[in-house]
DNA sequence: GGAATATAGTTACCTAGGTAACTAATTAAA
DNA sequence: TTTAATTAGTTACCTAGGTAACTATATTCC
């Protein structure tokens, strides 16, 4: 088995998919990371940053600045939770009122890179990636 | 077909998989980025940077960065070619003699990582990954 | 209850990799 | 042949994400 290959193709598609979403976002003035951050609040509702972190297997610092940024630009807020050293993040009205754009620009993205791959690969792609994730952690 | 998560777990994939191999690479003194090129040149023989960043499709700038450093170690080499605007990379004596121990570590650690994903699943992905690489290029 | 430990989040700093703007050399066109 | 356009590489600066060290709050244990 060519391992040199599998692990320099999986980087280059990580990389090409990350660039090609962030290239779609950045009209909307938003980044990758900000957005995983508002899909997965929109999804599983408010959540303190340690859950979005545990969600995105992202470290602690990273995500207070993507926290940071959405803060500045108003789509999200921090409220203290009962423990008084959590941040609870909840997305605001503004966030709300743009989501819909958003999903839609970023789900014809996906759409557009996955446009070229049968459906059945696709699928066939992710079991893979999923069974490989689990043995991984 | 559900493309957040397919999206999602290669990009988590790709950031475990590089930072298993950055740790395993640390007590070397050697990156990541700096071990790509170097399997690169080893493989392919001396190249021109800009050959290095088709072949590993990365921009020149961050492999300027990643040269410097392999340079400024004393395991590789920048002679300027015919055409005076390029840099031909070659590897130094000193690397050439590291070199089996780095390939050494970075086999054990992708082995590592692959051991409890079946080698019929290794190849189905790296078949998968290497088809939509080249539907999207 | 008070000291030690654990946890959430922040700050500072590191590598990886991207774009924009630049220099110097080469090639194409006038 | 001289000017314009292209190309290789660098520099400066940006985001993404990592570790280490820190602060403040909670929890455990004596």
């Amino acid at each position: 088995m060519n391992t040199h290959e599998l692990f320099h193709t999986l980087h280059q598609l990580s990389r090409l998919l990350t660039n090609t979403l962030n290239e779609a976002l950045k009209p909307l003035g938003l980044y990758g990371s900000q957005w995983s951050a508002i899909f997965v609040l929109k999804t599983k509702g408010s959540l303190t940053q340690k859950e979005l972190c545990d969600y995105l297997f992202v470290e602690a610092p990273p995500m207070t600045r993507t926290i940071q940024r959405l803060v500045k630009q108003g789509y999200v807020r921090q409220v203290p939770g009962k423990d008084k050293r959590e941040k609870i993040i909840q997305l605001t009205d503004k966030a709300l009122l743009e989501y819909p754009k958003w999903e839609k620009t970023v789900f014809e993205t996906n759409e557009s890179v996955l446009m070229d791959l049968p459906e059945t690969s696709q699928e066939e792609l992710l079991r893979l990636q999923k069974s490989w994730l689990q043995h991984l952690k």
